[in-house]
DNA sequence: ACAAAAGTGTTAGGATTACACCCATGT
DNA sequence: ACATGGGTGTAATCCTAACACTTTTGT
């Protein structure tokens, strides 16, 4: 526990106290949403990649560099959806330490949630923590603090922006296919959804270029590949892709 | 001015720095959504009720206690919408005072919408300002700070919460009328509905209770009054008033 | 009388749902 | 052969938009 202390002067001095940032990071790979998480070697729990606020630094800007800085993940869709502010939120995790503590305050954290093209990020760990996973949605690991909470979160705020923000071109890679996507849209609605129509609505939305290839290698059939008509795409999010009233 | 300095030091004292709240308090009157608003004697801009963080209090109580303190609005409807994180966000407007000035520090704010049964509240100012006033949303007065923007993002939630939160129930006195409720509608929509379309639709969620009185007192015909059958509406708002995919 | 409110009718056009069928194709 | 993918067909149902008509009723 030596390198809190030694971080705790240092965080003192460059960050606004009291203000902690946490990014749920979305990926989508074999046809499941992961997030990432990370662990330190002596801890049971994992937890959401955070950091703090510099002093004189924009709160979105923060949680870009937060991310890439404990993370990897570069130039991605990071949005914010909220603010988790329960005054015990965090305190209680650091009772034994010493007053004066950077981790000991209070902190209220803005939560992010980031979409990630590729799952293939590095997910390498960085100085602070010994494991860095992709965690499937549905078998997440014990985790530390609210942090299971803050996902939950993510995930509904997610659920409400599917209509207007890029979500699928985020999650995916350049090139995907359609059941891959369908995929992706089940699991964000949590609901079965049918074949025929999801191909006759996505492709009735004009968003979707068709590539030439297909995605060989599979035990099957190779499926097509689509990419997003990022133009047409962002035209109709404008709007939201489906009328609400 | 001196006020400001007066208080700065119990400020320090009492709350968390560099956190703020502020609150964008919705009304329905006369058939038009208003704002309640604030203005200092001296100054020329509106400001939104708010406040700050006491050192062991929950955000969200926060922000009721805030609410009361500086509008005497209790027992309404409150939703975090989103934090504004800009650095320079509110710590332009007060260079011309001396550093330690609780004011002059940097603040993030941490807004929230409330929804207010009736316009009826007394719109009193408190000790800190001289005006309090219901302004409407489409004749808004120049806002400080970035208190306008704060608003438009508000309004923004309040539209993709249309069919997830009692939005009618909180902003609607416990009886209104059909007419009140599309009104209602067709401003957070900034849209107009067609009349007997919104009124089957509405009649059909099963969710409102038509009562056996009349609003009396107008020019012409006596609408009906209706309430909502709470119990059916928060279980409707559950999975959305209407299905999203 | 007038104007608003309430309730309903109607019609055309879409959209949705839930299947099912056929073909293509990679292993 | 087989499982998956792509694409389309279809029928029942429901929804919507847009209008219009009627009746009610308070001033």
């Amino acid at each position: 526990m030596q390198y809190l202390i030694e971080r705790s002067k240092e965080a003192w001095a460059k960050f606004l106290p009291h203000i902690s940032i946490d990014s749920v990071v979305f990926g989508f790979h074999e046809g499941e949403i992961k997030v990432l998480l990370l662990k330190m070697k002596d801890a049971t729990k994992w937890q959401l990649p955070g950091g703090y606020l510099l002093k004189e630094e924009d709160l979105d800007a923060a949680a870009y560099r937060v991310l890439k800085e404990r993370s990897g993940a570069d130039k991605v869709f990071l949005h914010q959806f909220g603010v988790m502010g329960a005054p015990n939120r965090s305190q209680g995790f650091f009772e034994d330490h010493e007053d004066g503590l950077w981790n000991k305050q209070r902190f209220l954290t803005v939560g992010y949630y980031a979409l990630v093209d590729n799952t293939e990020i590095k997910a390498v760990p960085d100085d602070i923590s010994d494991f860095c996973e992709w965690k499937q949605l549905n078998e997440l690991p014990e985790m530390a603090m609210d942090h299971g909470e803050i996902i939950d979160k993510a995930l509904e705020a997610l659920r409400l922006h599917l209509n207007y923000k890029p979500i699928g071109y985020n999650l995916l890679p350049s090139a995907f296919t359609m059941p891959e996507l369908q995929k992706l849209y089940e699991t964000i609605l949590n609901k079965k959804l049918n074949r025929g129509n999801f191909y006759r609505k996505m492709t009735s939305f004009n968003i979707l270029k068709k590539l030439d290839e297909t995605r060989r290698g599979g035990a099957h059939k190779a499926p097509n590949l689509y990419e997003f008509d990022v133009d047409k795409y962002n035209a109709a999010l404008k709007d939201g892709l489906q009328p609400l009233w």
